[in-house]
DNA sequence: CCTCAGGTAAGAG
DNA sequence: CTCTTACCTGAG
C-alpha cells in the first residue's frame, strides 16, 4: 500500500479524537493505530489506511482493492447527515451529553457490515476490546482471506458454519463456542434472515435477533447499532449502566426503565448519544471517581 | 492463587 | 418479569 494519499470528506469535519475514538473505541475492532494520527484496517473486504493531517482526512488502499470512495464516505457517516443527527440530541437542556460531545468532536458511528458486526459482538461477553479483538483476529486469521501484511478480511458466516465446537473451543472462544456454531448453524438455515433486518423495523428487528444463540439485549442493540443502520438501537453495557447510574442518578432504575428514558429523551439517534456517554465514561469517569473521592 | 471482565441462558421466586 | 448463578479464558 503505497499510493498516494486521497483526501477525503470536507476538511474539519472531524477531529483526531473523534476519528481515533470512532476508530478503535470498542464500536469496531477492525482498525489498528499505527501512530497517533494514523489507522490501518479492513473495509468491506478491502485494506485501507486512514490518516489525518491538520484538520483534513485522508485514505489510501491497496493497488488491486476495489473499494470505492463513496463507500467511505457512506462507511465513516461523512455527509451532512451526521451534523443533523447530533443536533437533534438533547444536548441544549442536557449538560452531561453536552459535555460528552464536546470532548469527543466528531464521533461517529460507523456503518459496518452486519454479517461481521453480528459475530465480533457475539465474542464481546466479558471481555475487554483488546481481548475482543485479539480473538477475532485468531478466527480471521484461520478462517479469513489475508488481505495485508498479517491482516485477514472477516471469512463470512458460511466458512464460519464449518468450524466446529471443539475447535472454536480451541480458538480461545470459551463458551462463547456455542454461540459461534449455533448461530452459525442458524443463519445456514435462515440465509436471508440478516438481510431481512435491514427492512425491519428496530423493535421487531432486535426481538428477532435475540432468537440467536448467545445474543441477548446488549449484544441485539450493539449489532443493530453497528452494523444494522438503527441509529435509535441503544446498547445498555456496564460503562453506560454507570453513566446512567452515576451521571444522571438513576441508581434504582430498572434496565426496561432505562431503556424507555433513552428513547424517550435521546430520540431517533439515541445509539449516537450512547457513543457520547460511552466514550466518556470509559475515559473519564476514573479520574472523576478519584476527584470524587478527595472531597 | 484469586478476582473479575462490553453478557447470556437457565432456573427459581 | 425480576433476580441469581454458572459459564471459558486470560489478564491484573
Amino acid at each position: 500500500m503505497t499510493g498516494k494519499w486521497i483526501p477525503l470528506g470536507p476538511k474539519n469535519a472531524i477531529c483526531l479524537t473523534g476519528i481515533n475514538e470512532s476508530l478503535v473505541g470498542g464500536q469496531s475492532f477492525s482498525w489498528t493505530s499505527q501512530s497517533e494520527n494514523q489507522w490501518i484496517g479492513v473495509v468491506n473486504g478491502s485494506l485501507v489506511q486512514l490518516r489525518w493531517v491538520s484538520g483534513q482526512l485522508e485514505w489510501r488502499t491497496s493497488a488491486n482493492s476495489r473499494i470505492s470512495e463513496k463507500e467511505m464516505l457512506h462507511y465513516l457517516w461523512l455527509d451532512e447527515t451526521y451534523l443533523e443527527a447530533v443536533d437533534s440530541l438533547p444536548w441544549r437542556s442536557d449538560g452531561i451529553l453536552s459535555r460528552a460531545i464536546n470532548q469527543f468532536p466528531g464521533l461517529r458511528i460507523l456503518r459496518q457490515p452486519l454479517d461481521e458486526t453480528l459475530l465480533v459482538f457475539l465474542l464481546s461477553s466479558a471481555k475487554s476490546i483488546p481481548q475482543i479483538k485479539q480473538l477475532k483476529e485468531k478466527i480471521y486469521h484461520l478462517l479469513g482471506e489475508e488481505v495485508g501484511e498479517g491482516i485477514h478480511a472477516f471469512p463470512g458466516w458460511n466458512r464460519l458454519k464449518k468450524l466446529t465446537q471443539l475447535e472454536a473451543r480451541k480458538l480461545g472462544t470459551g463458551y462463547r463456542a456455542k454461540f459461534l456454531v449455533g448461530t452459525a448453524e442458524f443463519l445456514g438455515e435462515n440465509p436471508n434472515f440478516l438481510d431481512d433486518l435491514r427492512y425491519i423495523p428496530y423493535q421487531e428487528a432486535k426481538l428477532r435477533l435475540m432468537n440467536l444463540p448467545g445474543v441477548g439485549p446488549k449484544v441485539a442493540d450493539c449489532v443493530l447499532l453497528f452494523g444494522g443502520e438503527k441509529p435509535e438501537a441503544f446498547p445498555i453495557d456496564t460503562w453506560i449502566l454507570q453513566s446512567l447510574e452515576k451521571q444522571y442518578g438513576m441508581k434504582a432504575w430498572k434496565i426496561s426503565q432505562m431503556e424507555e428514558f433513552a428513547r424517550i429523551h435521546f430520540g431517533k439517534y439515541a445509539g449516537l448519544a450512547q457513543q457520547f456517554l460511552f466514550s466518556y465514561q470509559r475515559h473519564f469517569s476514573k479520574t472523576e471517581d478519584a476527584e470524587w473521592t478527595k472531597k
